[in-house]
DNA sequence: GTCTATACGGCGATAGAC
DNA sequence: GTCTATCGCCGTATAGAC
């Protein structure tokens, strides 16, 4: 074959290959022939399409990013908007834990991550808050969401406990135990939502005054 | 060569080199061969004391945990302790920032990421915290610093901000320029930790009435 | 402009000699 | 516990067909 006569390829097609074979396989999984052979195509194909992998891998991220809903803002309560959003937020990067650890090496030019920044300080100054105080809120939030995201889906402590006992003389073993981590890090998410949403409370009031 | 007197490599030698490594020249420039190349030893030599590239780089992440500060436990108020703790953590990340983006692949093992939480569990309920209530509140903390690690160290927005204006009619220039990032991860650090602990405050009170 | 085939250098990791 | 040799995979550059 040479040059079809209608694209066989796209970013687009690339780029939602690309997040299946990721969900369903694993960040490991993802290269490039493999992912040509998934779309039926021979791997330097895709160079036609998208730049490098690294540029790959960003354009998944943001995929999922874009899944993120935003509908909540404008809503008649910045706090209501922000913990509506936490959870969508965190939702969205639940549904492909496996792209979860590749958020850790942005690259830049990722659309929806600017969406999403753009809708939330914008909901923020609308309701309210100085533009200054509402870029931190926003970029700390982002922070509690994605740190938050990463400890939980990203696997953390081995199964066998027993291991460690006597060493960490404070924990005891339903620390360790990796069925305990998934409930431990839900609760920890939304005790954390929480206090972050009552303290902002406080300082919103002040900043007011 | 075959086998020396005394051994040329160690576990410990090989993770500081690799650290050393990795700050100089960044996560990509970590390879086998060029980490025994600056050990003066062959590639695979480094496989007698190191199970996998993967038990490697866990090891390089648990060195820098191992540099955070936790001194402050047990302390006389759990918030001072935890504030201080939050700041020598990040102080250790900012530290290595080209370790960051690693802390996103944990495949356990890390015993310094226990050592971290036991004292921090230890010192909460030694303050008078539930158990159950520590556990969150030692990981939620942990969710927020290494998120903003994350964002703060990790690289963010391109330079050019020209490229975005008018596609995200809420975010003035000010937040595309990556020379003002830093300044607004260092605020939204601030923020977000003196919003988390006020949160914490009265969480505390209801907890224990 | 979009595909194919081929090729290069580097990678993580193993096998076996000493 | 180190060496050398080697394997199979990787990202991707290049050249050519249509």
């Amino acid at each position: 074959m040479a040059r079809p006569r209608r694209p066989l390829l796209s970013r687009a097609r690339i780029v939602a290959a690309a997040l299946d074979l990721v969900d369903a396989e694993g960040l490991e999984a993802l290269s490039t022939r493999r992912l040509a052979a998934e779309l039926g195509v021979s791997g330097p194909s895709l160079y036609n399409h998208v730049a490098t992998k690294d540029d790959l891998l960003d354009a998944v991220v943001d995929a999922v990013l874009g899944e993120v809903d935003l509908s909540m803002f404008p809503g008649p309560s910045w706090r209501a908007s922000l913990e509506a959003w936490a959870r969508s937020y965190r939702a969205a990067l639940a549904a492909h834990p496996n792209v979860v650890p590749a958020i850790g090496q942005p690259r830049g030019g990722r659309p929806n991550a600017l969406r999403l920044a753009d809708a939330v300080f914008g909901g923020l100054v609308d309701a309210g808050w100085p533009r200054r105080e509402a870029t931190r809120v926003g970029a700390l939030l982002r922070y509690f969401i994605t740190g938050s995201a990463l400890g939980t889906f990203a696997g953390g402590f081995p199964d066998d406990a027993a291991v460690y006992a006597g060493a960490y003389p404070r924990l005891d073993q339903a620390h360790l135990l990796a069925e305990r981590q998934q409930e431990i890090d839900a609760a920890a998410f939304e005790t954390g939502l929480t206090a972050l949403l009552d303290g902002l409370e406080l300082r919103f009031a002040a900043v007011r005054a």
